[in-house]
DNA sequence: AAGAAGTCCTGGGCGC
DNA sequence: TGCGCCCAGGACTTCT
């Protein structure tokens, strides 16, 4: 569900809202939500800490804490992060909530239970599976059109599964894929290392553009995903192609189709989309 | 080594 | 109305 737009709106409002804040208790309804460390130690090594600073890298959120821990947290398809007042209740699907130093709480809830924490020294980031091989920040200026160039070359793979693969790009998932590829009108299903260089150039493009509009507009909200404040993003109203399967392409009018790439659905326009 | 498939879950939507 | 089936925005693990 979140990606790097859904993970950058909750990680700002966050940012404005608990930075300086202690941790005054943590109660943890799922244990299995927690994959390190033990249940009790990540309540206790998390109780009494400050929030210093908040990031996000990819999809991942970091809560960077006191004594140089950190708290990563992956919310997967269905999790959510919460700033809540002292008296908002929790809902069946909250599985871990946050006490903070003002009173307010912070919730994390998850319908599918997928997502996942991480209680650990800052230091060891770089060493952990899945946080330290992902790829580029696509919004940031490392990612260049060159570096496009270059991690596309030689690769026998469609694009498609290759723009979900976190360490190729951090950050992009199925909404926003497919929408980059309509805009660069490029089909999901050609291959990586078939593209031309004006292709590239629209993708590289395309990418930073869906994202950005995707920011802007405080993510894609279609069922379950809820900015840091429980509200709802907007960005769902402006796709082109994603979730618009036989309805008209805005660009040529020709049905939207969906198709299966490595197991996942791809929206396109086959008319515009080659 | 790369790519595909299976797996973890719950709930909504659809067809019968 | 109700049941069963399929589908879902992710990514890790296992297989070929």
């Amino acid at each position: 569900m979140p990606e790097l737009p859904e993970v950058e709106t909750i990680k700002r409002d966050l940012e404005k809202n608990i930075i300086g804040l202690n941790i005054s208790e943590v109660i943890l309804l799922m244990p299995k939500i927690v994959r390190t460390p033990s249940p009790q130690d990540f309540i206790k090594n998390l109780t009494g800490k400050t929030i210093k600073k908040i990031e996000r890298r990819g999809k991942y959120i970091l809560i960077h804490l006191s004594e140089k821990l950190t708290l990563l947290i992956h919310l997967r398809m269905t999790g959510n992060l919460v700033y809540c007042s002292p008296k908002t209740p929790c809902s069946k699907y909250t599985h871990v909530i946050f006490e903070l130093s003002n009173g307010y709480k912070l919730f994390f809830s998850d319908m599918r239970q997928f997502g996942r924490m991480v209680l650990i020294n800052s230091h060891e980031l770089c060493s952990l599976p899945g946080f330290k091989d992902l790829g580029v920040e696509p919004l940031s200026d490392t990612f260049t059109r060159d570096l496009l160039k270059k991690e596309l070359k030689g690769r026998r793979i469609k694009l498609k599964p290759l723009l979900l693969d976190q360490t190729f790009i951090a950050g992009l998932g199925n909404i926003y894929a497919d929408e980059a590829l309509h805009m660069a009108k490029i089909s999901p299903d050609k291959l990586a290392s078939m593209l031309t260089h004006r292709e590239i150039a629209h993708l590289y493009e395309a990418i930073r553009e869906v994202l950005s509009n995707g920011i802007a507009n405080r993510g894609t909200t279609f069922r379950d995903y809820k900015d840091g404040m429980g509200e709802k993003g907007s960005n769902q109203d402006k796709l082109k192609v994603y979730s618009r399967e036989g309805k008209p392409c805005f660009n040529c009018g020709k049905p939207i189709i969906r198709i299966k790439l490595s197991g996942r659905s791809s929206y396109l326009c086959a008319e515009c989309q080659k």
